[in-house]
This record gives structure tokens, C-alpha cells and sequence, in this order.
DNA sequence: GCGACAG
DNA sequence: ATCTTGTCGC
């Protein structure tokens, strides 16, 4: 049961705020450090973990995890309402503060283009880039290997890529979330994809908030 | 009107 | 997301 008027209110939010994005980073933005966010479930209770990467070699710098609740139901395209308070709550806890965010939903790749990704950047003022694991409707099919792609569209426009991080493996969608561009944030999501079809900073975050969820239960 | 629909 | 055994492949 989702209330109606939240649903009307958070759709009229996505369409003021996106104007806001930045589809395009800073000079010299080289980011050094990402990290990784997810948030695991169990009803209405839920683990957030942030996972902060060193691009260079991939190992781990910092982690953190934090407990929380929500009260927005799933809902596709309105992801951010259900998910952003504990992400940023466990963001808070970051003693480091990681050059990029990396997502685990799509950031521009969003019916009315303004996903997770997206969202958080713009209320955080952060460099964030949306990685998913399937799309908004449909996409062409890129090459069978690693750094393969083909573009994502929405309405006539480029929102996305479809990119293959590992050889023969189903492709992410990757799209730009705040102050970076989709060529660079395809980049860096194949860089940190090294070992395995997700990133590195969402594997970790992953393992971090179910192991802890678990613990919780 | 009907189906599709991030996690 | 989550419920879940065995199984294919490196």
C-alpha cells in the first residue's frame, strides 16, 4: 500500500531538483579514493555500508556501517526516497572523505532522469556515478567483452551506457549522478571493475551491511 | 487501457 | 531487496 500523495509529492520533488545536476566534472578531476554504498534489508529494517576504495590499487581505506529503518516502500523511480537517509547517515560516519560515490542504482538513467544517483549528488554536493544491475526499459546488447558498450536512451537522449565489465558477463548501467561526465564515470567503473562484473566498492559495501544485518538478526 | 518497472 | 539446492566453471 503506497500512499498516494507521497508518491505525487517525491515525483513533483525529482522534476524541481533535476535541473541541478552537473553533467560535467571539475578541471583535473582525478579521483583518488570511491566509495562504495548499499543498504540490505530485512522488513522494515536495514543495514547501509559505505565501502571507501583507493582507485589506484583497489584496497580497502575505510568502511562503515550503520542501522536504520525506513518508512517509503519500494517503489521503481522513486528509489532515492526509500534508500538516501540511511546512505547518508552511514556517509556521516566516513571519517575519510572519498573523492567519488559510487551507487547501487542508476543516476540520470531514470524516467524523469533524476535517480539515486542523482539525488544524492545534488543534496550532498558530491561527485556520485550510478551503477545498476538492470535498466529502464530496453537497450541494445553491446559486445561480448570487457569495456564493450552501447548507449542508453531516454527520450532521444543519451542517459547511460550498457557496459560490459567482464568478458561474458551480463553488462551494468552505468549513468553520470552529480558533477561528473558518463565517459568518466564508465572509466572509473571499469577500473574499479577489475575482478568482477560489479565494482569493487559495491561488492564491499554489500558484503559489509548483509554480514551485518545478519549479525543484527 | 495494458504492460513494464533501479533495489 | 529477499526466499533458496545444486551445479557449472576457473
Amino acid at each position: 500500500m503506497t500512499d498516494p500523495s507521497r508518491v505525487d509529492e517525491a515525483i513533483a520533488e525529482q522534476f524541481a531538483l533535476r535541473s541541478l545536476v552537473i553533467e560535467h566534472a571539475p578541471d583535473g578531476f582525478a579521483p583518488r579514493t570511491a566509495a562504495g554504498l548499499d543498504v540490505a534489508y530485512d522488513g522494515d529494517r536495514l543495514v547501509a555500508a559505505a565501502c571507501v576504495v583507493d582507485v589506484e590499487t583497489l584496497s580497502t581505506v575505510e568502511s562503515k556501517v550503520v542501522a536504520g529503518s525506513t518508512d517509503f516502500p519500494y517503489v521503481p523511480g522513486l528509489f532515492a526516497y526509500r534508500e538516501l537517509p540511511s546512505v547518508r547517515a552511514v556517509l556521516d560516519e566516513l571519517e575519510t572523505k572519498p573523492d567519488v560515490l559510487v551507487c547501487d542504482g542508476h543516476g540520470r538513467a531514470h524516467p524523469r532522469r533524476f535517480g539515486l544517483a542523482c539525488h544524492l549528488g545534488v543534496l550532498t554536493g558530491a561527485v556520485t556515478v550510478g551503477v545498476a544491475k538492470s535498466a529502464f526499459g530496453s537497450y541494445e546488447e553491446p559486445g561480448p567483452r570487457r569495456g564493450d558498450w552501447s548507449p542508453v536512451e531516454h527520450e532521444g537522449a543519451v542517459v547511460g551506457r550498457a557496459l560490459r565489465t567482464q568478458d561474458g558477463v551480463k553488462p551494468v548501467f552505468v549513468s553520470i549522478g552529480h558533477l561528473i561526465d558518463l565517459e568518466s564515470a564508465c572509466e572509473l567503473v571499469l577500473r574499479l571493475a577489475a575482478h568482477h562484473r560489479q565494482p569493487e566498492t559495491t561488492r564491499r559495501a554489500d558484503h559489509l551491511c548483509r554480514q551485518a544485518l545478519r549479525a543484527l538478526a
